[in-house]
DNA sequence: CTTGACATGTGACACGGTGTCACATATAAT
DNA sequence: ATTATATGTGACACCGTGTCACATGTCAAG
């Protein structure tokens, strides 16, 4: 979390070192980006720099969960569109998130957290949909899924359905961004799999 | 990969050298481990770490995939044992992934590997099995599935299924690392998971 | 307006880690 | 014994980090 003297900043000077710092992430991965090439495009001195912020990181996750939520945001609007169906709001979304390639300006931004996706990230990106409900309220867009589409009987197998789909759906964004997969692989490739689980895997028995 | 210098060296004083480098990686994630502290601890020159690899990473990766050979073998037993039933197999093979936390001497270094299982990692742990078999040769891991058990329809199902699963079984492997969890609580989880997929997460529309 | 107290800005610096390079030493073939 | 080739060695230049002593700004009370 960022210090409250960056809060306090006034909005473009805090604009400039988010660019910046966007600019950074966007050309190397987080262990390699350095805070000197952030303050040098900035123009802020080092001293301020950690004035704001604890280290990289705690800039970088600042930005991540940005990101998060507007995304969070998108979801809840497409689950709502989509009346609960989780299915249908999980290729939309799909969809929306590899058009943000194309769009951002600082796709690279993107790129570089798939690419180096771990757990932190993973939490910080899905904390919003995807984050383990056990014993923090549950949020507002899991209960927005409609669990009648679901083959469920409680809310502990719908707790693992998230899991299985946010698993599956990082993985795809992962693949997306390792193989430079065009936008059509990659939402045929991920259809197909959401396809896969919603009849399940298992060959049925002929009797 | 190792330089062909380090394959030459005297096994003793391989052993020496990948014994600390597995105590500094279990020390702390990778990204904070330092050749300093490998090179202190094995006793040899600075010199000549970076005669034998090439930096870090180089070394760590090394590691990482003598660890996923072992566990492929394992794997490949375990699929012949189970006769090809890709599901019986992956149960058998979470419960040996999760009983390795406390067999090893070094049970962090997985520790640090599941926490920050990123795509480079997962693709070091998985080669063997999970890799893209696009233009690849097809690994005799994939070849022992015994497809009759799956409900799909040509190769390229399959290897949906089997990225489904692989991401699924990362996922929870991950899970077990980052909330501690029980042996029990975490096969539970993963049953749990696998028997959705395994029937499908769609409700049946009942006629 | 002046003072003082507190918040914020600043950049030089100490520290620690990296990868290299010139030189030393070993090995082996002629 | 000589030469060539491979390997060992550690001092060193380089770079990035986070801190700290000091400078500057802000603002309320007298």
């Amino acid at each position: 979390m960022p210090k409250q003297t960056f809060l306090s900043l006034p909005e473009d000077k805090q604009n400039t070192l988010i660019q910046s710092a966007k600019k950074e992430f966007s050309r190397v991965p987080l262990h390699e980006a350095s805070v000197a090439n952030i303050i040098k495009d900035a123009g802020i001195p080092r001293g301020s720099f950690y004035q704001y912020f604890e280290d990289k990181e705690d800039l970088y996750y600042y930005l991540l969960n940005q990101v998060a939520q507007e995304n969070n945001k998108k979801l809840n609007s497409i689950l709502q569109e989509k009346k609960g169906n989780l299915f249908e709001a999980l290729l939309e979304q799909f969809r929306y998130m590899i058009s943000l390639r194309h769009h951002e300006e600082h796709n690279d931004f993107l790129r570089y957290a798939f690419l180096n996706m771990n757990h932190r990230k993973e939490n910080t990106m899905a904390n919003n949909i995807y984050k383990e409900s056990l014993k923090n309220e549950r949020s507002q867009t899991l209960e927005m899924v409609d669990p009648s589409f679901l083959n469920i009987e409680d809310k502990q197998e719908l707790s693992h359905v998230i899991r299985i789909v946010g698993a599956i759906t990082f993985h795809n964004l992962v693949q997306v961004f390792v193989h430079d997969l065009t936008d059509e692989d990659a939402i045929y490739n991920y259809e197909a799999q959401i396809s896969l689980i919603k009849k399940g895997l298992q060959r049925k028995e002929v009797d």
